[in-house]
DNA sequence: CATGAATGAGGTTTCATTCAT
DNA sequence: TATGAATGAAACCTCATTCAT
């Protein structure tokens, strides 16, 4: 990504500020009815400024999805820090009902990356196409260690860590439709008990 | 939509024509990227001719976009029309094996579809929203069905349903993560096996 | 003017049908802003007749204004007509009578033609332009026999019968302005005593 | 009317600057005809630097027009600002003579504005028809003094100083018609005895 | 002779990007 | 470094005219 500025903090700081504001903008209008002085406009910055640390409004784009999935990945962290010291059945609901009410609050801009990921160029989309990995590779650890502690029995445990995401993900693309038929709360209960029904060797009673 | 043509029956021919092949030019390119003279040419068609039949460039959108639901809605009438003599569970596994066979010969104007949706006015755009309600209305009789039947034992037939539409959209959106994992016929397999765990009073037995 | 007809009774029968109907479109839209299909549907032909009897729509536009002057030399050789036997100034009282609110009768196409005119080739427009000569010189033979006869005492007897001439356009072309403040009978009484009190060597006084 | 420049110096610069120049393509071409480039070219400026300034072709034209208006309304102030010291004879001829020369200068644009105005937003368009009020208003008052003072005597003075306004648009409207027979000179004599005749008590004669 | 579908040049307008200030 | 006026290519759409049926 060019930028004609050379102070390399600026740049830092003023991509962030530009990713933040124009995701507005995107997600309000879409990206290609945006256009670069409304863009401006919401950051508080003039045309030619955003042109600094810019190198095209392809760019912003890219800042802006990638503002996104840091979010995202700042959300999955968190939803996976505190189940290490937990039965793997809550561990699992944990970071099932975490991962969901977090990609809620950010499903804006989540629909907005998925409509137009396919405009940024295939090398940077990788990045984009990646970010479940995370999540992925979350629930595997936490499935595999259920495994290994006898708790879960499951024959393909990257289906079903797929599956997970795909669940969360499903949750922001099918929102519409969901929302007539169950609250949030009621889809996390309802998918969580989904998976556990499936890879719980025998039902689990908390204690 | 305005169409300045007077013979109906050439309006439809001609709206369908221009339906198929637009399709193929904003699949590749996009909406906002596909302009009308490439439009015209994919259509064998001049620029002003394509303007008889119909009034915008987003009519032509509007027209893609049904294209595609039409040739879903054919494929999901013929995905449950040859179940009613099946075994409840022989139902569910042809209708979802089926039905992901299908999306995935669609696959591409699907996903142009959800991607480009909400460029459309909200009136036109509930009709593609709405499409999915077959399929789940569909899987909904079925699943009744095996219940009164005593093979299936379900608290929410209708998130049943839809999450096994989900999961048919999911093999649409996610192609690309999946593809690397298994193939499509395992796709299937595996969740048609994983809603049969979940809904089955006892596990199956073909005879 | 090109016509593919070969048939001479024809093409005037169908060129002074689309004189009359076209008037109406191009009235009502202008000339720019009418298109041949408008014309054509209210000609009750189709395009492709219009041009075997037109060879542009700039003949149509010239059709249409010669229409209309056609119409106003009917009305002129009418308002000339019955004024031989008259006592001059009578003469002068019924001619400009007539003649304006002829004109008022077609204002619209007088209108049209005042706006529009000079989009037809110059060669053609003189056509136009020299209507009216007619009237001109009608109440130049009026105003010179009443001369002769000593009723009148005029200098310069075109100029006044330019007066006169433009007297009946201004109703037409400031219409809007006079019927603010005086009624169509009250504008030819005023310009009627305007005209006699500047020619008439005495007040005259009907018997 | 739209700009996307916020500096209002500029734009009112820019916006008296095409108009200026615009004028002389719309009374070559008329409106339709002249195109934006073209107009562009005019101005010396490029299509996009016309659109940041104006909304439309449309607007284009409103500037246009009230360019000429605003060039009438200042003739009009000078043609009345000398004549108050004035016999109220002289003060008419003056005037009169002042204003016929004045819309001789300009004809081309006053021309072009009575063929066009039908073409711009009725509310835009009162402010072209409600010039003439500057005019009328001034004859009246003019024609009102001259009756106090005893030299006039008419009976309906705003029909007298429509006329007047009448006979200086009827130069512009018909010069080709006048021209023939006369100067522009003679065009005023004629018409200011004319106009005198009517109005006075009995006749003037300068000492 | 009548029709109206087809053509494609040309219209207006937008907007990403540049660069003088 | 910041600004925002200027650029002009390219977009969508219209419509006078032709010509096969």
């Amino acid at each position: 990504m060019r930028a004609y500025s050379k102070d390399e903090k600026l740049i830092t700081t003023r991509r962030a500020h530009i990713a933040e504001c124009a995701s507005k903008v995107f997600i309000k209008k879409g990206y290609d009815a945006a256009n670069i002085p409304d863009i401006a406009k919401a950051c508080g910055m003039s045309v030619g400024s955003i042109y600094r640390y810019v190198g095209s409004k392809e760019d912003i784009l890219y800042l802006v999805i990638n503002h996104g999935i840091q979010r995202e990945k700042a959300f999955v962290r968190k939803a996976f820090h505190d189940t290490r010291s937990l039965h793997p059945v809550e561990a699992v609901k944990s970071a099932m009902s975490e991962l969901i009410k977090s990609v809620d609050e950010i499903r804006d801009i989540i629909m907005f990356s998925y409509r137009t990921m396919y405009l940024i160029h295939p090398s940077a989309r990788k990045d984009v196409l990646n970010t479940d990995k995370a999540i992925i590779n979350g629930f595997e650890k936490l499935l595999m260690s259920g495994c290994k502690k006898g708790v879960f029995e499951i024959d393909n445990i990257h289906m079903v860590a797929q599956t997970i995401d795909v669940i969360s993900q499903m949750w922001v693309i099918r929102r519409w439709a969901f929302r007539k038929i169950c609250t949030l709360n009621e889809y996390i209960d309802f998918n969580t008990n989904y998976i556990l029904k499936l890879i719980c060797k025998e039902p689990y009673k908390p204690t």
